[in-house]
DNA sequence: ACATGGCTTTGATGTGAATCAAAGCGTGTA
DNA sequence: TACACGCTTTGATTCACATCAAAGCCATGT
């Protein structure tokens, strides 16, 4: 998968992603408790929630561009974006899939250093950069939130590098299965909203291995496929083993 | 590279690393400026200082250890280090070379994710973390600062997911080169005080292909060896493209 | 001057994943 | 119902880098 330049896919102008009129504020917000605003009481969230604008995306609109000046940040509500970083000639490395609580656009540099699509529809909060940081120099609670939160990503960034500079395309495959966030009723189910070319973007691989890698797990008894983006865990410790890197 | 397990390479004891007693305080410190003591003000700063505690480590001696209990954080003051990560097996990923000025050990996780050995004689201050909360608490541009240095830190982790994931060889030992630092008055001369196997774990390679394909650099002109340990640059807008992804 | 040991370089060969190519499969649409 | 488009799977072949193996090159100490 090289380029994913396709029609839909234009830069983040000044108001990409419709904006959303309804009112709709924190108090009903799902990523309350899990995002960057469980550092705040209900009350210091007021400011917060004045400061937000509500954005969605389709698949595959872009809600932020690579070099674009950096003046927004997002708090992503609902869905699943892409971040990525692409190389002249067009290769591409998917630097993380985002979830609804993930904050994206941290970064105190001018301008933004990755790009980030929306994979199914998506929702954001988005903040002026200037006006976050008011906030957060006066509610420190807020900058110790996303310090912990920085500091978490920073270490899921490390377990990455161990993945790409040395796991075999399996052990990839496995890793990444194991990182999707499962619904806790249907724990060994896992659903994969983006594409064969999304992960091997993400896992240093080619699409054409990551099918191959997973019909390999098929044909081993180590997942089912119920649709193709439907996998279902059949044989966890396997699974389990060969992410960690101990099954061949 | 598999295990780099050596005689010397025991793991963090309470006490590892030489306690220095000389009182030498933050006055004279070669990374006052540029590390996160920056962030405070001489008068402010007697507090960090009074919390640490200085320690010197030789080449190959453990300055932390992947999943001992995470009880410190250090400031790197002289000296050069690297940060890694273990499969069961023996392979290797490090995950970044530190030099004055970095920090270490931020995580707000139990224990380490990663361990840090010295690769030449290194210098750090030590402090506990849950001093240093403290500290940070009663001093919110400490903790800005050091925000603001894990934000750059994750840019610089989404770079090195491009290069694991995307780049070829050559490009990648390019990238390499360019990424260390250099004096201003010796701009084109690089020093590589790792071993070719450390290089070769930061990259995703293997120790033979670095050494080829420095050694193709040096047949292509782009560098001199003026020993194995100091490269010289002798086309830099080649090394440059070569980095970037622009040359084939 | 001469061994020793650790790192680096170079060479021969092998292999996992990439590339090139062509079917399948589903879902939305006429 | 049938067509079409985009994604996925599968197959054949190639290639960049790994692996295995052997010198070379310094430092250090005797």
């Amino acid at each position: 998968m090289k380029t994913q330049l396709g029609s839909s896919n234009i830069h983040t102008l000044p108001e990409a992603g419709r904006k959303e009129r309804d009112g709709s504020g924190c108090e009903a917000c799902p990523v309350r408790e899990t995002s960057m605003c469980a550092a705040l009481s209900d009350t210091r969230l007021e400011v917060l929630d004045a400061a937000a604008s509500r954005h969605s995306f389709e698949p595959d609109e872009t809600i932020l561009f690579e070099s674009d000046p950096a003046d927004f940040a997002f708090n992503l509500t609902e869905g699943v974006a892409r971040v990525s970083k692409m190389l002249p000639d067009g290769r591409r490395q998917i630097t993380g899939f985002l979830h609804p609580g993930d904050f994206l656009g941290l970064s105190y540099q001018d301008c933004y250093a990755y790009s980030a699509e929306a994979v199914t529809p998506v929702k954001v909060c988005r903040f002026r950069k200037a006006e976050l940081n008011r906030i957060m120099r006066d509610h420190p609670d807020l900058e110790h939130r996303l310090l912990s939160m920085a500091s978490n990503e920073l270490a899921l960034a490390h377990d990455r590098m161990l993945l790409l500079g040395r796991k075999s395309a399996a052990e990839k495959v496995a890793s990444f299965l194991l990182s999707l966030p499962r619904k806790e009723e249907r724990i060994d189910e896992i659903d994969l909203p983006m594409t064969r070319g999304d992960i091997a973007d993400y896992l240093g691989l080619t699409l054409e291995t990551v099918s191959r890698t997973l019909s390999g797990f098929v044909r081993q008894q180590i997942v089912r496929n119920a649709t193709p983006r439907i996998i279902v865990v059949l044989d966890m410790a396997r699974l389990s083993a060969l992410a960690a890197g101990e099954g061949r």
